[in-house]
DNA sequence: CTTTTAAATATGCATATACATATTATAACA
DNA sequence: TGTTATAATATGTATATGCATATTTAAAAG
């Protein structure tokens, strides 16, 4: 057995990273975001779409007429993700680019297909928010609602 | 103009939408993920690293002798992906890769590269924590951490 | 009406993530 | 002691994400 590269780090030092492991918002918040990820993923894989594909149907259903940079903004993506993952969707032929009223905007619109993949979507999703809402307790849910939309909104 | 590729939704179906879209806990939990991420990242630029990367060197410096497979347990993360962003790490040179006490088990043990960036990281870790803290209320962080604990655990 | 400018989207590059499958290393067995 | 079974890691493929930069498009300036 070799010895370690480095000595062992010393009391004080394990604490503080005892605390950071314990603490780090960003490690807490994207393991949360993996572990829903996976859950919702799941229940969504028989209709071959994952849920940030199913965020981006709903969206372009109910905000309609809304240009990708707007999308982006009320989703709170970078538009150069938001654009690729459009471009996924119209190649699975969900959803359309047209022009946007506003100069230079192309806009998602919904196909028929897209519709009715949607609509054969929003039971399984229903199922899966009931599984997580029933785990963290329903009342526990509004504040996390609120929580987690402060924290997409931290400062950089 | 022309018209839409699909007749617009209805009143009742737009309210479903709607319920959906600030409900779904994987688009909040996502947002958050990308809101606070977005954060820390930019608070560790200078040095070169991403949040996601100081979360495997603090853990691969605190939690000593965890193999590959029961580092991923740890951080909730699958475990293919936690052996490229090892791989990554391993190449800039600030860990390295040695067999662990278990047979066939691989550990990442720190280098004196990797000890000295994560020594110059920790600052930065800080401001950006305590930024978040004070951005959604230092009360309000233990009961956030509890609960994107919880949602980390989502069952499928 | 041509040129310039500015806004919006697209592209290059890099990392993070996960599932399915392949590879490898070692223990257990014959 | 050679073979087989199995546990651990690695690889193939695909999507998600963000920053920096390029391209495009249409308004604004001349």
């Amino acid at each position: 057995m070799p010895p370690p590269a480095a000595p062992p780090p010393a009391v004080k030092e394990k604490k503080e990273l005892l605390d950071i492991g314990r603490n780090c918002a960003a490690l807490r918040t994207r393991m949360a975001a993996r572990g829903v990820t996976r859950a919702y993923d799941a229940a969504l894989r028989p209709l071959g779409i994952k849920i940030t594909q199913f965020t981006l149907l709903v969206t372009a259903r109910y905000e309609a007429e809304l240009s990708i940079g707007d999308m982006a903004d009320f989703l709170a993506m970078e538009r150069s993700t938001l654009t690729r993952n459009l471009k996924l969707l119209a190649e699975m032929g969900l959803i359309e680019m047209r022009k946007g009223k506003a100069p230079r905007t192309k806009v998602p619109v919904m196909t028929p297909k897209g519709d009715a993949l949607l609509a054969k979507a929003i039971p399984l999703w229903r199922e899966a928010q009931a599984r997580l809402t029933a785990h963290i307790g329903k009342t526990r849910w509004k504040d996390a609602r609120d929580l987690l939309t402060d924290l997409s909104l931290t400062p950089a």
